[in-house]
RNA sequence: GGCCCCGUCGUCUAGCUAGGUUCAGGACACCGGGUUUUCAUCCCGGCAACACGGGUUCAAAUCCCGUCGGGGUCACCA
């Protein structure tokens, strides 16, 4: 059998997920435990989202855990490059040759006139799909009118009939019937493939021999195989491993807990502890042991302990670890130089230094008012959040608003900061100093400090966001169908109450 | 809703492949006690689960069927 190739395919669209760090972890396992190597490879096809600083925080997240890689983006050989942008002409060849055997057809439908066969077909209940009309097109006629440079995608010709088997390696056989299947986008009408098209051709130039990734994908898994069937290629084996998740049981999400790899960092917790945390999830080691290296989980590894069924993502426990970590494993000096090496330096203390000058008498007033920026937990009591002619429940919603509203600019620095914060407060007709109280307690855990727009820059957007989360949880949470509710006024952009005053 | 996946303490899990050694073991959290000038650590103890119902069998957490529950997915996003 030839050398093990397995690899992971983050889409630099966002902030480094645990999610990818946890499935990048078994992988290297994997890979090490036969003798393998281990690749990454940027799935930057969605051109409106992918940006260069997404890529670069992801792999610089992963450079933390100590997760390494034998071949990736910036490291070209004979299977590269790495990024998936800058490889356009193999999907292009691939998406020509299947038009060309009849396993793909162009399709001249508009976005219009996609939603309008979706509603249609929501109506009729017959499944939300395409219905294939393009697929009658004459292979001639779709020559043609691609030539005279009409807007088309490419869309993959499933079966009518039959059944799509997929041999799980962790969960065994999953049947699907084809007629559940989708005619899948395999080319957008800017030229670029889709993630289906794009995974499977790379996969197999890349000589990918296992894929090891979220369940979330097995679903698309007859698009898959029906494609390396259409190109004569040798499919890999599929690996689907269990969802990391929320308390409430929901795939981890943003939206109700910190998934940014980059706030446990900054939060204070040591790459080693985190990593292993995520080696406990959908894993266990033979001995019963939960601290263990990656040296350690490699050494044993074995791909027939992994699990098939979700497992929360519970900070308590990680907190538990990372305690062990530090008490087992660091001497005095070198907890110093961690603590120094984190946070506590001079690109905390200077910029800080200059917001606290005029708010101190003694420089012993210093340290307790900074200590927010590096506390992980803390306790703010609820009814300090709300401003006094509102409620607990507008609070909440307001909090929640903002996070919205910070999730929308990348830019994170004090301009755009308090733009953002007095944005949302406009939408909501309140007072400025109204919107800067519960923002100040869940921030800083009280009432007064440092001016807020240029604690939340210095504190980070990571650490912000998951102080405000928290506060939100603190001060009662919000009802899904409330959230829902707030949500659709947040978007039309009409938060205010009607004016009674 | 269709399709698919999953179902052991609140949470992470051992046990399930090859049914008996398990009135189900460990860990986190929680509760109680001990050590410690305080706290933390550490030590001891406690609480707490095989989703439910049928079947197969001398014997089922382990095999089969059904039900229920949870989740994922149904984009010119990955």
């Amino acid at each position: 059998m030839s050398e093990v190739r397995v690899r992971i395919a983050p889409s630099p669209t966002g902030d480094p997920h645990v999610g990818t760090a946890y499935i990048a972890l078994f992988n290297i396992a994997f890979a090490r435990k036969h003798g393998g190597r281990f690749l990454v490879r940027i799935d930057d096809t969605d051109q409106t989202r992918s940006r260069p600083e997404y890529e670069k925080g992801i792999l610089d997240s992963l450079n933390w855990l100590g997760l390494t890689w034998d071949e990736g983006p910036g490291m070209d050989n004979d299977w590269g490059p790495f990024r998936q942008s800058e490889r356009t002409e193999h999907y292009r060849e691939a998406a020509k040759r299947l038009l060309e055997s009849g396993h793909a057809y162009r399709c001249f439908c508009s976005s219009e006139d996609l939603e309008r066969i979706r509603i249609e077909r929501a109506q009729m209940k017959l499944g939300r799909g395409y219905d294939g009309r393009c697929r009658k097109i004459d292979p001639e006629e779709s020559g043609r009118r691609a030539e005279a440079g009409e807007a088309h995608v490419v869309r993959l010709a499933v079966p009518q009939e039959g059944d799509c088997r997929l041999q799980d390696e962790i969960r065994g056989e999953i049947v699907t019937p084809f007629k559940e299947v989708d005619d899948q986008i395999l080319m957008k009408s800017d030229g670029f493939p889709t993630y289906h098209l794009a995974n499977v051709v790379d996969d197999h130039r890349m000589r990918i021999t296992h894929v090891i990734r979220g369940r979330e994908w097995i679903s698309s898994v007859p698009k898959h195989l029906l494609l390396y069937q259409a190109l004569e290629w040798e499919p890999p084996c599929f690996y689907h491993m269990p969802l990391l998740l929320n308390p409430d049981g929901t795939k981890l999400s943003k939206r109700k807990n910190p998934t940014s790899i980059r706030y446990y960092q900054q939060a204070g917790y040591l790459p080693e502890a985190l990593l292993n945390f995520l080696g406990m999830m959908g894993y266990s080691r033979p001995g019963g042991e939960e601290k263990f290296s990656l040296e350690e989980l490699i050494s044993d590894f074995e791909p027939k302990r992994l699990h098939s069924s979700d497992a929360v993502f519970d900070i308590q426990k990680l907190r538990w670890l990372n305690g062990r970590y530090l008490r087992e494993d660091l001497t005095p000096e070198d907890l110093y130089q961690r603590l120094t090496n984190w946070r506590m330096n001079e690109s905390l203390w200077k910029p800080m230094a200059e917001l606290m000058l005029t708010r101190m008498e003694t420089l012993g007033d210093f340290v307790p008012s900074v200590a927010f920026t590096l506390a992980d937990d803390f306790e703010s009591p609820a009814e300090d959040f709300v401003p006094k002619k509102r409620t607990p429940e507008e609070t909440v919603q307001f909090l929640q608003t903002i996070l919205w509203a910070f999730e929308e600019d990348d830019a994170w620095d004090k301009e755009n900061v308090q733009k953002t914060i007095e944005r949302v407060t406009e939408l909501w007709n309140w007072k400025i100093r109204e919107a800067t109280a519960p923002l100040f307690v869940a921030i800083m855990g009280k009432k007064v400090g440092p001016p807020l727009y240029d604690s939340i820059a210095i504190l980070g957007k990571d650490l912000s966001r998951a102080r405000i989360l928290k506060g939100i949880v603190q001060l009662g949470d919000i009802s899904k169908k409330k959230l829902r509710k707030l949500e659709k006024r947040w978007k039309s952009g009409t938060l205010a109450p009607p004016a009674s005053s």
